[in-house]
RNA sequence: GGCGGCGUAGCCAAGUGGUAAGGCAGAGGUCUGCAAAACCUUUAUCCGUCGGUUCGAUUCCGACCGCCGCCUCCA
């Protein structure tokens, strides 16, 4: 039974979509005006994985996710840059879904943008202005917060008193209350990017673009809505107020948040110099399948701290998970199966599955793995590795990296007949007992990237 | 000020009312010509501090200290 923790109810529920096997989710997606960072990232990767287990349980999935390609920093940027709306905002667009793939981000089945979907919002305000939800003030449309009784449910924040008070509108708009939100900002200033509507030209306001995508194409009921933690509110509490008011039904079921994350223990920023983006890490010799690994080793839910260690110590742990399935994937095994072996097996696939089930609980499943890369590793020393139990535990390894998409494809055993040249030679040193020259092949190799094993099948060698 | 979360070995971190998963790093060992890989042993008498409830608390309650987040754009 797998549980998910709903931010609404403030539990774990027993997750069950509200269409038989088919399952809608939204994430909200990236603001497109700079390079995602690992934080953004970990978000993704979260979602990513959330997605792949509904898979792994049988599940179609209906993924949509947004790009933010009009907003307050976009236009700033842009102008700053000189350049067009759509020439500013493709560039970060492309640069974060090559990030989403080098990460093995799962591709959404739909990635709508925000300036694409113009009449969609449109439609939405003016619903929500012929149900009397809504007023203008010098050209720009609000939502009236006092339309909508349950606001503040999804945050738990009690709005009445706080922010009346000092840190209200930072907007130079004018609001009848402070709590409102504007759904349709009025421009500024004349170059500003605008789109004529029947109430005025102007640009979408941001929570709007959520509710008018989400319910385009996932309906205006849905499984599960993704973010941040920072996003519960105000995104989202204005997205329930603004959906919920047109429509007047239930917007989302399960609301899934994410914890942020930390870099060496202290938040991430610019000015603290910890500010990493994907390029960054890779610039500094991390694998994305390393990034991936960190970013996913501890639960969506916890504050987890990203440092370069901890990307150190990914690189190692990957390394023994890959180690491993090599090993069994080159094993010439004798039929049949033996007992040990294959009970690692299927208490790593179940103590995967327990640990998932338990609100995507990575921590807890990768503990079952590795349980299991010990008890095989000594199987295999001992020889009590066979070949339905080596089947057995490829499949397992396939399975679950459906799910965490760390290990990559089985790289396949690799011939270079320079390299075999070498190590022919080396293993000629060694049989006349000439270890400093075989030692010599092997620092050479080495220096090449090329990590020899003596084993008693011969010596194998691969890339580090 | 309001609301929420966290504090577990050198580091990352799971977890439970009955006495501490897993990973990384370190040390010792087995194997090896030496390595590598792998395995074994070892590293928290104790889970921020102080009280309380309980037969028993790291786990529940309270106070305190520290850290983080939201309350404003933000993954």
């Amino acid at each position: 039974m797998f549980r998910l923790k709903n931010t609404l109810t403030r539990t774990k529920e027993e997750f069950k979509p509200l269409e038989d096997n088919l399952v809608r989710m939204y994430a909200c997606g990236p603001t497109v005006y700079d390079y995602g960072h690992i934080g953004n990232f970990r978000t993704f990767v979260a979602v990513d994985i959330l997605r792949r287990y509904l898979k792994y349980l049988g599940y179609r999935v209906q993924h949509v996710m947004n790009i933010t390609d009009v907003e307050d920093k976009i236009i700033r940027d842009m102008k700053a840059a000189g350049k067009s709306l759509r020439e500013f905002t493709e560039f970060y667009t492309q640069e974060f879904l090559d990030d989403l793939d080098r990460l093995n981000i799962e591709r959404p089945e739909v990635i709508p943008r925000a300036t694409e979907h113009i009449s969609e919002m449109s439609e939405l305000v003016e619903r929500l202005q012929e149900g009397g939800k809504t007023y203008a003030s010098d050209g720009s449309v609000y939502f009236s917060i006092s339309s909508f009784p349950q606001y503040g449910r999804l945050s738990g924040l009690k709005l009445e008193g706080n922010l009346a008070g000092a840190r209200v509108d930072v907007d130079e708009y004018d609001k009848a209350d402070a709590r409102d939100f504007v759904l349709w900002k009025a421009p500024k200033d004349p170059d500003e990017p605008s789109w004529e509507t029947e109430f005025g030209p102007g640009r979408p306001g941001w929570h709007l673009e959520c509710s008018a995508m989400s319910m385009k194409y996932l309906g205006e009921s849905f499984d599960i809505h993704c973010g941040g933690v920072d996003l519960i509110f105000p995104h989202h509490e204005n997205e329930i107020a603004q959906s919920e008011a047109a429509t007047g039904k239930t917007f989302v079921h399960t609301w899934f948040h994410v914890e942020f994350l930390q870099v060496e223990g202290e938040r991430m920023s610019k000015s603290k110099g910890n500010f990493y983006t994907v390029r960054d890490l890779v610039d500094k010799g991390f694998s994305p399948d390393v990034i991936r690994y960190l970013l996913l080793s501890a639960p969506y839910n916890t504050q987890l701290n990203f440092t370069i260690d901890g990307l150190r110590g990914a690189a190692s742990s990957l390394e023994r998970l890959r180690n491993l399935r090599r090993r069994l994937a080159e094993l010439a095994a004798a039929e049949g199966s033996d007992s040990s072996a294959i009970v690692a097996v299927k208490n790593a696939e179940s103590g995967f599955a327990a640990g998932m089930d338990d609100d995507l609980n990575t921590s807890a499943a990768l503990a079952a793995i590795f349980d299991m890369v010990r008890e095989l590793n000594t199987a295999l020393d001992e020889g009590k590795v066979l070949e339905d139990d080596r089947k057995a535990a490829l499949e397992v390894f396939k399975k679950i990296d459906s799910v965490l998409g760390v290990l990559g494809p089985l790289e396949k055993p690799m011939l270079d007949p320079e390299i075999e040249s070498l190590i022919e030679q080396r293993n000629m040193a060694r049989r006349e007992r000439k270890f400093a020259r075989a030692d010599e092949i092997r620092a050479e190799l080495l220096a090449r990237g090329i990590v020899l094993e003596d084993t008693p099948q011969g010596t194998k060698w691969r890339r580090k």
